[in-house]
DNA sequence: TACATATATCGAAACATTTGAATACTTGAA
DNA sequence: TTCAAGTATTCAAATGTTTCGATATATGTA
């Protein structure tokens, strides 16, 4: 993982809506629905929709569609190899 | 760790420059001088001293004076705390 | 088809961040 | 003391982010 991603990813993690959001995840197991989302800020949908893309572009929540609606789940895989960037940062 | 603390740290980490002035004690052991990270960077002095403020800000880095010399020596203890709270997320 | 629901995009306002030139502050040395 | 070196602050310009109203797009349903 290159420093631009570090930036980006960390970037998608600072902001408290969008930090909230991913912790949303350990009440809801499995995936969070965009719906849901919407519900657990109190913003409109379009900001909402915006720190969605957010921590989609950053590669953190992935969308999957279904039907009308739009669920994410967590991607562990790229939070475990941003955490260990971190702790190489520990020398 | 509450959330605006982990949003102040991510936005820290939210740029490459100041990722690069936290890899660099990977390099320097212990401590990292001031006049280091204006060598490190491609930055003007002023420029330095704004990022590094931010990472004592967030409490990344812990400032200590020497004489007129500045060193600064990593917080190993809010990068330990900060990614505690990034594993949580993982349910 | 026509309509309703779910989500995304556009446009603009408000606000925050990044950068550097100029300058101020602090401290050790002559 | 005065001077020079190291670091911080102020100011302004450029750029990026957040938010929302309005609107567009996509898809299931009557």
């Amino acid at each position: 993982m290159d420093n631009k991603k570090i930036e980006k990813i960390s970037r998608a993690l600072s902001d408290t809506s969008r930090i909230a959001i991913l912790q949303e995840f350990k009440k809801k197991k499995d995936c969070l629905y965009c719906a849901e989302v919407n519900d657990l800020l109190d913003l409109t949908q379009p900001s909402v929709s915006h720190h969605l893309k957010q921590l989609v572009d950053a590669e953190l929540l992935l969308p999957q569609k279904e039907g009308r609606n739009l669920k994410y789940v967590l991607n562990q895989q790229v939070l475990d190899e941003y955490i260990d960037c971190l702790n190489k940062l520990k020398d």
